[in-house]
DNA sequence: ATATTTCTTGAGAGTTACTCTAAGTCAAGA
DNA sequence: TCTTGACTTAGAGTAACTCTCAAGAAATAT
């Protein structure tokens, strides 16, 4: 069993965003002790793994909460869960092909400073080298 | 040259989050016509890019702006701009190994419920294989 | 020529998901 | 006993949108 500081740490989400979720429902099976203290076994830990997956992957705290209660109600709704699994896992791949993109502008971006930085630096120091204005480099 | 409208159909940003961005000072040298209706330039757009992509890697608002004020700033601060932009891209990197984990998690998730649905469905149906309470299957 | 629709504008309210603060309970250690 | 520290709740604050609205101009329809 531990404590919310114990998981906080254990899984890396603030004990804030913990009693947050809890509020909020994702952990019904969160027990407390005789002072009222929340006591998670290793099994909530499991609980806490796939919200911040699921938080991870951008899914609505909204979203989380329908999956949290498919798994409350049973074996009957494991087909519903799995769609919701690969329907997760497609919208990370998408969030990862678009990381990629990003990422391709970056590399631009860093190249044409690179560029910039290596061939040009001394211009900076030239007055006659000013841009005009609303033509400036981002 | 082109309206909102427009920017927001080619760059894929919503013209409300485009007029948000804008107010936030983000697009320093977009112009207006004669009935104050916004005239964005080639140039203009990709300052959009550069908004787009910061944010898409999770920069926050404050930080973006500081990096247009550098911009506005000239050829000065080409060093500086450097160095937040290969930061950027190392907040990314890390991102897409974040991303790669959850995604290992949704793969373990989704074996898991596979395997269940092609060898044990039929015991969903059986009264006696009921769950014990407090231990149900994320 | 007038009516209606379509755009755009700014101001400001609403939303999501935290994130933090305050005020309080309780138990163990100096 | 006093204090320290972990825990509790309610509720305020924040970031970054996101949406609604009323007003004004321009294009299109009648």
């Amino acid at each position: 069993m531990y404590t919310i500081k114990e998981v906080a740490k254990i899984m890396d989400v603030s004990e804030h965003t913990l009693r947050f979720w809890a509020k909020s429902g994702f952990f019904p099976f969160v027990e407390r002790d005789s002072n009222n203290i929340r006591q998670f076994s290793d099994n909530d830990l499991e609980w806490v793994r796939i919200v911040k997956c699921l938080r991870a992957v951008g899914t609505e705290n909204k979203a989380i909460k329908k999956y949290i209660d498919l798994c409350v109600a049973g074996d009957s709704t494991i087909k519903d869960r799995y769609k919701i699994i690969q329907e997760t896992k497609q919208k990370a791949l998408n969030q990862m092909e678009e990381l990629k993109k990003q990422l391709d502008v970056l590399d631009f971006k860093e190249n044409f400073y690179r560029n910039l930085i290596e061939h040009n630096l001394e211009d900076t120091w030239n007055p006659m080298n000013k841009r005009k204005t609303g033509a400036k480099t981002v």
